[in-house]
DNA sequence: CAACGGGTGTAATCAGTGATCACATTATCA
DNA sequence: TGATAATGTGATCACTGATTACACCCGTTG
């Protein structure tokens, strides 16, 4: 095979890309070594330069998804932002849950990774110290400085945070209704906060 | 090797039994097709008799996983059985909650295997029709009767099933916390009612 | 700018896997 | 009991994850 070089650490990017693009369409298991180096025009050997084995990958990738994953919260939610009103807040928290659900259904191959042994690893050792978690910590802070809710305790949040789970969980699987979904997710959301 | 005879259908049988073991201790993913046969002393190819592939066995013990989370929910709430009173009722309804985390927790390879794309085909059809989603139904319907919550709808009862599904996902993977999970579940679960 | 060293890619190879086939055997039922 | 369909075997195919000795060349140092 011909040799094409590249420079220090490029493969193992290319890896990386090619790994999350499957994960995203889903098919993360049926991705082989093989497959990949087929794919990138390397020999089978290469990738094993820049990861341990297989799995290195797939853990690489999981957290690569998390971090994908605070992106789309920075869009719905960015940094420096905040709520002009009542109804701006519960705004920017119904498109935190929206972008939630949205990435469980469009990136299911990686949703089931990232929750899966391989992703549990890096993110529930301590999830307050995730950026996603904070997130919706300020948009609960936000609901109830405009009074929408009553209290934004650390159970407070919790609560949310696994109820929305749930639902994203069990509408992440590609089947119908994606035409309602938007509308199930917000009023998910605001049916979440009723208890507060 | 030594042709053991087996009663027809056995074989079929003594696969499900093998692949179910496994997948309660969570490693299904690892369990080759070449390392059933070994365990149940028979060919590789003898296997192919009873089932079409790989994937078709990992889905037969999907749907005998949802038979076996069935099972745990009839111990919680018998049929026949009804509430007493209102702390009766809620009793009952933590037990539900605490079944399906504990199952969770304790089968985790089968959990991931029922609510990833093997189990999905066969319960996410229709929800409604599931055993244990109706034990749920029914758990409301006595807190209702009693007073301990003002509505049960069928939108109420797909809130309450969604968070604590997506309680017990996150509590799911194999970590710390054991000790405290039984509190944490019952808590979670009186949470769920407080907006109903 | 040159040379050196370590990071990088190659080819060959190993053991293990899912799946299929013709063939032998045996359980089942009329 | 005998016929037959169901079951199990062994060989085989293409594929996979992983390791190794070897060749190469990027990136740094002098």
């Amino acid at each position: 095979m011909e040799r094409i070089s590249r420079p220090h650490g490029q493969l193992r990017d290319e890896v990386i890309a090619l790994a999350m693009a499957a994960a995203r369409e889903g098919a993360i298991e049926n991705l082989s070594m093989r497959e990949i180096s087929r794919r990138l025009g390397v020999s089978p050997g290469a990738i094993y330069r820049h990861f341990e084995d297989r799995d290195a990958i797939l853990k690489t990738v999981a957290e690569a998804g998390f971090a994908l994953l605070a992106e789309r919260f920075q869009t719905a939610m960015p940094t420096g932002s905040s709520a002009r009103d009542r109804a701006d807040a519960l705004a920017r928290f119904e498109g935190l849950a929206l972008a939630y659900v949205t990435f469980a259904r469009t990136h299911y191959g990686l949703w089931r990774l990232m929750f899966g042994p391989y992703g549990c690893d890096s993110q529930f050792q301590d999830p307050s110290k995730a950026p996603t978690y904070q997130s919706l910590g300020k948009a609960l802070c936000e609901l109830k400085a405009f009074g929408e809710i009553g209290s934004a305790t650390p159970d407070d949040q919790s609560f949310v945070w696994t109820a929305i789970h749930g639902f994203s969980d069990l509408k992440a699987f590609p089947g119908a209704g994606d035409d309602i979904l938007e509308t199930q997710t917000r009023e998910h959301a605001r049916r979440c906060l009723q208890s507060l």
